[in-house]
DNA sequence: TTCATATTTCGATGAGGGTTGTATTATTTA
DNA sequence: TAAATAATACAACCCTCATCGAAATATGAA
């Protein structure tokens, strides 16, 4: 009916070949030799693998030297990804557990353009059991006291309401199989600490940084512990 | 790495599989004997992979006397499979056409609560056509003729603005490969037309059916043939 | 130029998986 | 009860494709 659809699964239905897509969806360049190390493979065997997704768009090359640095092609392949692995067996969580040690992508990244990853699930767990925020159905909304505690922050309830996103709606974290903040908040919330100096962006990159004063904040505040 | 990925991924890779798949994909159920027949293998092969797809979670069963239906399991997996079609090469036109005309979903459907499909494009690319919509980057808005347009539909633009919802964003549509109307106009917009007797919903289903006064106004306001 | 490193090409091997024929079970019809 | 239909189970065949050794190419260093 439509060949195209099985052709480009069948591109990501091999261990090795979605092994390095998983390693570059960090969003930075990888030379082969260091795919091939993480596949556990041989070089040749990586090569062969990154050419049949160059052939299909999947992922794009620099060359540097004699080196040849690869990345996704675009943000859409690693939506495709993401999704996948909403649908993914949950036998999962143990490959995941070791492999969200091994990239700091999972511990903290921006989704969109809020916090998610370990620290934007944890955040909004804490944020919930302080008293902070309260969740019905799909949305998050915030208490008379997470209204002050978010002027401390110099986050003012009102211009966020102002505009026309939606307030604070749930989204799902692909690593952490939790909810976090999204919306107009999410948004507000990722601009102040970064301005905070809790996080710094990582250039290139959806991954962000834990800064030594965020790592304090975090375990003084909200007892979490990098 | 992950190796659930690549599973997941490797279920979907098949050629059989996909094509059961994908005419599944438009949210009714449908006994065995049809999907071999779809797919062009012996019933044997399709029972094959069907029960693969049953282990995997990708689909599920209802027995009804001697027959057997067959359905997805899940929306996340129509999503997956949507996504998928996104970064599938561009040679896929020809078959896409095709398809297309097999099945109903394909024409008109709602995708997520607004209009697509062929019919949520072509009513897009019309409205802006007759200078009632215009597009920005990835939002439409309405023009002062546009306004008035939409009231006689009983659309009040004030109360629409009024939600939280954005107001009316760009949703790629996988079927035309190109844009239609999302967000709040989007859904006012399919309110009123289903209310208007235009399109009918079909049970169970994503799919529209186009009713005759529906294909009446859609050729006499908007010059679109179906 | 000579050596070292990074990557690719070619060729042989072998495992995994899709297809189909035959047989079996379950259900409906006569 | 017998015959017909829907679907599944088992087994043999076949074929694609990932893998890796050996060799070739390209770049950089000494």
């Amino acid at each position: 009916m439509n060949p195209d659809l099985a052709k480009i699964a069948a591109l990501l239905s091999d261990p090795t070949r979605s092994a390095i897509l998983l390693c570059l969806m960090d969003g930075t360049i990888h030379p082969s030799s260091e795919l091939a190390y993480i596949a556990k493979v041989k070089p040749q065997t990586a090569s062969f693998h990154l050419h049949k997704m160059l052939d299909a768009d999947l992922v794009s090359v620099e060359k540097h030297g004699r080196h040849r640095y690869y990345k996704l092609k675009s943000s859409e392949v690693a939506r495709v990804l993401e999704q996948l692995l909403h649908i993914a067996p949950k036998t999962a969580v143990n490959s995941l557990n070791e492999f969200r040690e091994k990239s700091a992508i999972h511990l903290a990244r921006t989704c969109y353009d809020h916090l998610a990853g370990y620290v934007g699930v944890q955040l909004t767990n804490a944020l919930m059991q302080q008293g902070f925020l309260t969740k019905t159905d799909m949305n998050f909304d915030i208490t008379a006291k997470g209204r002050i505690f978010l002027e401390e922050l110099g986050i003012i309830e009102g211009n966020i309401r102002n505009s026309r996103r939606k307030f604070a709606p749930c989204c799902l974290d692909w690593t952490e199989r939790q909810h976090h903040i999204a919306g107009a908040l999410g948004n507000a919330l990722l601009e102040n600490l970064l301005e905070a100096g809790w996080f710094s962006r990582i250039p290139k990159t959806r991954a962000l940084k834990v800064t030594p004063k965020g790592k304090l904040e975090l375990k003084k505040r909200f007892s979490i512990q990098l």
